[in-house]
DNA sequence: TAGGGACCTATACCTTCGTATAGGTAATGC
DNA sequence: GCATTACCTATACGAAGGTATAGGTCCCTA
């Protein structure tokens, strides 16, 4: 019988869904709620065939965390669960070592599926998740702005000055002031600042 | 038997919430994935004892969501559930008319508890939460900043003006400009944006 | 082929920001 | 008492940001 490892740091996700799981009488749930007590763990007495380590946890320091767990462990079948995560991170997280990524969007159906598809070998990354960010962020026409824009939007949310866009992008400052001001005009915000603020809440 | 509404974009955070409920044979539980959704459900034939409507949703917008639930269906109960919320949304929450507050860090057999708690016609609001919330960010002596420039910040991090923050703090501009430059020294970034940005990023 | 949109540049002007230097008050602690 | 620290203000100046107007190229489409 497989063991599975839950860890996630929000109690009631966390034994919600191992106790949806238990239902299922062929696999033993395990939970803890950080990256140390997985690790414990998988280094504990009982072999871990499949964990499944939310990206938004105590310890996990972005995908380090992961990767920690794969490289100590590569026995044991790691994988990513996050409602939050792109599919960049998902993507970078499977060339990690991660054989499955697991977004909240899953249907616990759809869930206990795909734990069986990677307790079987085989690595699990729903493209349905890829497509659907693809189309929801659409970055390309975000507040109607073009994509020269959006290029001046992006070096804006790192703080950096006109002068250093204009570098960055191969223009002139002037120029760059004016894709500025209609950013600032389409956003319907009063300056850089709140701009960048804006863009980083709207997941840029 | 009372019937239960959860309502949260997260299939699979919704499914198992749900189906552990349902291990309870005295609830009945119906899901749905989205505000309007939510609505549909709470003005349908069947009479929703207690919504709970997950903080990030589509259709949410903050608490407007909420507000517009506890509004126009009145007897039902409405709660708020939520992973990521400050105290402060709690607090806003529940003095909009949210009859509870579920922070998903609850364990899934204090939910349950709260859930009868509420329905039986009491508020539900944690205050260990808000004890934890309030020691983890600390915000005293955050990179060092005095309390002055502490306001400062805050300021900033809404992306006012020099001359706005004056007015907001009663100084006069130049002081401003003087507690700027020493959160930009002591942040070790090189402007007001950059320093927006990152005290967003560490939660203000 | 004429218009419209995205794009780039230029000149000019005013505002805001950031830095430097200097001087003053009040509270705290050795 | 004296040093330290937080705090506030002042003058001044160069750098950066934001607005306005105008003119140019490309490319797509009616």
């Amino acid at each position: 019988m497989p063991n599975i490892l839950i860890a996630d740091d929000h109690d009631l996700v966390r034994e919600t869904i191992a106790a949806y799981l238990s239902q299922s009488p062929d696999f033993k749930v395990i939970t803890v709620a950080t990256l140390r007590d997985a690790l414990t763990s998988l280094g504990g007495e009982l072999p871990i065939d499949l964990a499944i380590l939310d990206y938004n946890m105590p310890g996990m320091d972005g995908l380090s965390g992961l990767e920690a767990a794969v490289t100590q462990y590569p026995i044991s079948k790691i994988a990513l669960m996050s409602g939050v995560a792109t599919p960049e991170v998902a993507k970078e997280a499977m060339s990690l070592g991660a054989r499955g990524f697991f977004p909240k969007s899953l249907s616990a159906e759809s869930m206990v599926n795909a734990i069986r598809f990677v307790l079987s070998g085989e690595q699990y990354f729903p493209f349905e998740f890829a497509k659907e960010q693809a189309e929801t962020s659409n970055k390309a026409d975000y507040r109607g702005l073009t994509p020269r824009e959006m290029e001046t939007l992006l070096q804006l949310c790192e703080g950096k000055s006109n002068k250093e866009i204009a570098r960055e992008l191969g223009l002139q400052e002037v120029t760059v002031k004016l894709h500025v001001k209609n950013i600032l005009t389409k956003m319907k915000v009063k300056n850089r600042t709140q701009a960048a603020l804006l863009a980083r809440e709207d997941g840029i």
